[in-house]
DNA sequence: GTGTGGAATTAACCCAAGTTAAAAGTCATG
DNA sequence: CATGACTTTTAACTTGGGTTAATTCCACAC
């Protein structure tokens, strides 16, 4: 595809160890990020220090703050590498820019945009009509494999739950 | 702008009255509407009847199931109006047709697009990051003016919560 | 006025999940 | 295999919000 030609000639590629952070809460950060290998959680740091996740990125997905790049305004969310990652940035104003111009790049980011609010709109949908029990469920079967990389205390914080309630729900689904 | 005359060339207009569904949760609707008067709900039915209200869709709003337009799946979700409605609509695959061939109108897309992803990111950190307290109290600051124009049933279930629950929240925050 | 039907409030009770703290597992390191 | 640092589980207690049902408020019709 035309704009993974476009990545591999505007972007760069980079290492990132375990705990390194891409960027934090409240900074500006006009960067998308391409997930090579590793593996990254984004999350949100409440006043009084509680984190939320909102989402765990893998190798293939493609991360990076909306509010910075295209609003202008600084990030609400950090994102930090829970694994060594390998990772390749590219500005979204370059993308922005070509997308004006070129329509095989615009029709992708058409492509990814549009993927991108589905998979907003299923989350949307989980966190209002669900229950804390039903989302665990549903992530159980969904994407079963993310309880292997990350530890439970992330799972419920990425379930807007406690890790004691995740405990508490886990021993009910199963027994 | 190009897209304006896009939808005004191919799209067309049609009054809706109140309590009219344009589409239901299940079905396939492949359109894309605008809404040039009139108040719109987009909910979500539980297979034991309980109603959470996905948004409400103003003047000027845009509205349509990507599931079903994208995903070629059925919608997630149902749109009713509220009050008599005057809607434009337009096919997606009309729209999505021409973005890949003229990039004023993928341009324009691509700033709608990113536009709701930002409100649909915002969207998702107030049901994973507040209380039901805390998301009334958001929408108090941040659009007041829509509790005039729904009843607060419909705050409430927008909000993820019971009637009976605003209530008190609401008596709690003012009192 | 007097009904009538929906909206909102209130009250009583219930429960899922939060909180805090202690106990038990797990795992890497010396 | 002992130590220490997490992670997970368990327990005891608290709490925000759900549920049900009764009551009060309105707006509108007659």
């Amino acid at each position: 595809m035309k704009l993974d030609e476009f990545i591999a000639k505007n972007g760069s590629s980079f290492s990132k160890e375990a705990g390194d952070h891409l960027f934090r809460q409240g900074e500006h950060d006009q960067s998308l990020y391409i997930v090579q290998s590793g593996l990254l959680k984004a999350y949100y740091l409440s006043a009084d220090g509680k984190e939320n996740i909102k989402s765990f990125i893998l190798p293939g997905d493609n991360i990076g703050s909306l509010m910075s790049s295209y609003a202008g305004k600084p990030s609400t969310f950090s994102l930090v590498c829970l694994k060594p990652c390998e990772l390749t940035v590219v500005e979204f104003s370059a993308l922005y820019e070509a997308s004006k111009t070129d329509t095989e790049i615009s029709a992708a980011i058409v492509d990814f945009l549009l993927g991108f609010g589905i998979k907003k709109e299923a989350r949307e949908y989980e966190l209002l009509c669900l229950s804390a029990e039903g989302r665990y469920r549903k992530l159980l079967k969904n994407m079963p494999g993310i309880l292997d990389l990350v530890t439970q205390n992330e799972i419920a914080r990425y379930l807007g739950m406690t890790p004691v309630g995740l405990s508490r729900i886990k021993k009910r689904v199963s027994g």
